[in-house]
Formats: C-alpha cells, sequence, structure tokens
DNA sequence: CCGTATCCTACGGGATACTG
DNA sequence: CAGTATCCCGTAGGATACGG
C-alpha cells in the first residue's frame, strides 16, 4: 500500500534526524567541529584555546568520538617534539552548511530576543 | 584595528551558535518541530504519538519552553471539548532548512557507518 | 484529552591532578 | 604539548500516578 510506504519513508526519515542529532549531540561537537574548520587544521592546544570553557578532558573525549565517527582525522607527525593535527574529513564538511545555518539563527534569534 | 574587529565577529558568531545549540538543545525539542511543521498545526496528543519515545511531562515542558521562544503558539478553541492546538511560528519555520539538512544528512551517516 | 506532581537515577560534564 | 585518571555533582529526562 501507498501509505505504508509513506509511513515508512517518515519513520526513516524521524531515524535519520535522530541519527544526526546523536552524533552532533552533546555541548560541544558542533563547536569543535566549527573550530576545526575555520583553520582547516589544528593541534590540540589550538582547539581548546578557540572552543572556550572546554577542559581537556572532554575535548579528548569528544575528538576520539568524532574520530570513530568519520568525522576527523588524527594525526602523527613523528618530529621531535611530536606534532599532531586534527583534520576535519570531506565528509564532515558537509555539516558545514548546516553550522552556518545555524550561527544565522542564532543572530536572528537574539534579535528577535531584543524585541522582547 | 582590523584583526580586533575580525576577532570580534569571530566571538560574535561562536556565541550565535552556542545560542542556536541552546535554543534546540536537548533530545525532543528539533522532533517536536519537525512533527508539528509536517501538519502545520497539531494537538498535544497528536504530537506525543509522532514523536517516539516522549512522555507527556517532557512533551509539555519543552512545548512550553519553545512557546516562550517564540517557537510556537498554543490556541485554546473554547469548543466543549476544548481543543486545543500547537503551531509553529513563521519564525520557526526558518528552522526546517537545517532541520531537513539534518534528515539528509543522518541518512548520509547512516550509508556511511554501514560501509564501515 | 491535556496536562501536573513526585520521585528517582544515569550520565554529561566540571575541577583537579598527574604522566609520557 | 597531548592527553589520562579520579572524583564529584547537577540536571535532563524516565516512570508512574493523578486531576481538571
Amino acid at each position: 500500500m501507498v501509505r505504508d510506504i509513506d509511513q515508512s519513508t517518515k519513520a526513516k526519515e524521524f531515524d535519520a534526524l535522530l541519527d544526526t542529532l546523536y552524533v552532533i549531540g552533546g555541548k560541544w561537537k558542533i563547536p569543535i567541529i566549527h573550530a576545526i574548520c575555520s583553520a582547516n587544521r589544528q593541534r590540540f592546544r589550538e582547539i581548546e584555546r578557540s572552543v572556550t570553557g572546554i577542559t581537556s578532558r572532554m575535548l579528548a573525549r569528544e575528538l576520539k568520538e568524532m574520530e570513530m565517527n568519520r568525522l576527523i582525522t588524527r594525526t602523527v607527525y613523528a618530529e621531535t617534539p611530536v606534532r599532531i593535527e586534527y583534520e576535519v574529513t570531506d565528509y564532515c564538511k558537509t555539516l558545514v552548511p548546516m553550522i552556518q545555518s545555524m550561527i544565522d539563527w542564532g543572530m536572528l534569534h537574539r534579535q528577535k530576543i531584543k524585541e522582547s
């Protein structure tokens, strides 16, 4: 039946939405992506500085999770001292328009609230 | 200085991003908006049914918060029995493209993970 | 139908200290 | 620099029951 097909499509959309919210969920992932993206590649300490308020524990944890989800890559350069760089994947860059729309919307929202 | 202007712009962008994440934050708001939007207006019970897993406590709480943030309106129709409908504001509809991109991205992500 | 009132707990996430 | 190890806490949010 057409109706069944339509329902399962809606259900899949809903699940996809939940997936996305899960992947980008929590307080830090989007800000981290935004930070790495704006410099294209970044070291641990640099990210820590540009994401205001994050602790090294949280950053380490989030980076690990995002690596598992193929959002970033971690590269170790065997220099002395060792240098480690994080880079967003092309895949992750597909999130950029979404993040930009979040920024735009936040600006708008701030205006809206001021007009109380 | 140009550099200061640039930095404060970046800071504002960052804050706007945090604002958005705050407003749409939590587990339920985006799914709720998506549910109401897809029908344009909805009653409490209908929303409850289409947002899988939510409890009435959570739904009531989220709706209240979203009303405060001018994302939805609550209209009471003095019939018997009384009918109450929730509607997204035009303002809220500016979130729709973002939500759609979340859905698209979720679909993509699922593929990506399957290819492990 | 449209919620509110309680109670309770898992866990996201902060603070601090420490290692290779 | 690039993290790990502990300890700890607030609160988002689940379960359940009830009321207008």
